[in-house]
DNA sequence: GTCTATAGCCAGATAGAC
DNA sequence: GTCTATCTGGCTATAGAC
């Protein structure tokens, strides 16, 4: 009898390239980087690669891939707490912790620039995004019912702008400056409903 | 007598090309346009390019060459007014409504992934960004002199984080929908001195 | 100053031995 | 499944005619 699949051994393959291929994208770009260069850092040939994966873009995708499970587990987690501004914190929190990573600020930045030019990788990106998207949304409907968030915020456009904050922390990503503290001034302010006094107060 | 250079025939050719070449740039990406691509573009030959420009980068550098006396323009005006935390606002939104171009994501996040790639390119980018950045962090200390600005925020910080907000703005651009409503709330609020009141107050 | 033509290089992907 | 060798195509930048 034939010797049958490794399943084990394939994903295990698989997860080197991918993982190889995420650091050099990251630093080099994905055109500068070589179907050669990610065989070598992965610690096999170029043949191999596309053995794995059916082209270079396969291999990109991979990377984001990946993250379907782990940002599900983070939204249930968030939906699961009483406190809705806190929640909300919270994901900002864990989501920022990422751009504590050198990469961070090359792989997204990757990332907006093949998006447009690979219609599978939108579709990728495009899931990932709304997992955190309806997140945010539910916790924001839940804040304005509380009274805890202001009611005159349109919940989808906020959710929208919340990511788009912890994009921001991505890009002036510096390892060396935690961008999390300035993240939740941003969000809590931002979220906060309109009080009295002048100082928040809006003018438009 | 030879005919002597025409210097505004020069200026007007270059022009020309880079202009081309920052449509192309932000809608195919650096490397996937071609010197011909904006030859063609611009009405003139690949060779030509080459005897404006020593090379593709010097093109894709002058896309922000020209921005210098722009910025610097704004960043006059937006001093010479008297209300500092009006001119914050002002200041974003002139920067903001380049986000309505279709094109200023595109543009945005090309200049982000060849700036670990250029030198030269990083030089020119952040003499752009020390402009602003030089503008914000004077008007937000005369806010906390004034006592509109809350004296808890290093101004450079709080300056770099409107700049990141300014892109994250970009980086969401779609032409169909005006960022600067929300741009005006986040940084008016994110500026603004805490109060004895809960929903603005801080935490940490 | 502007063109055409091309040298010289290197990439992605495949073929076929093992 | 994994390798090496190679094919094919496309790019930047230059050379030299006009």
């Amino acid at each position: 009898m034939p010797r049958p699949v490794d399943l084990e051994r394939s994903a295990a393959r698989r997860e080197a390239i991918t993982v190889a291929a995420a650091d050099l994208f990251a630093r080099h770009g994905f055109e500068n980087t070589t179907a050669t260069d990610i065989a070598r850092a992965a610690g096999l040939s170029s043949g191999t690669v596309f053995y794995y994966f059916t082209d270079k873009r396969a291999v990109f995708r991979s990377i984001f891939e990946r993250d379907i499970p782990v940002l599900r587990e983070l939204v249930d987690r968030a939906l699961a707490c009483d406190d809705p501004v806190a929640a909300v914190l919270t994901m900002v929190d864990e989501l920022a912790a990422d751009a504590l990573d050198p990469n961070a600020s090359g792989i997204l930045v990757e990332l907006l620039r093949q998006i447009d030019r690979d219609p599978e990788l939108l579709r990728v990106v495009t899931g990932n995004d709304a997992i955190l998207l309806d997140g945010f949304t539910t916790l924001i409907e839940r804040g304005i019912e509380a009274g805890a968030v202001d009611p005159g915020l349109d919940a989808r456009e906020a959710a929208a702008w919340i990511v788009h904050l912890v994009d921001a922390a991505y890009l002036g990503a510096d390892p060396a400056r935690d961008p999390r503290p300035m993240l939740r001034r941003l969000v809590t302010r931002f979220l906060a409903p309109p009080t009295a006094d002048p100082p928040t107060g809006e003018q438009g």
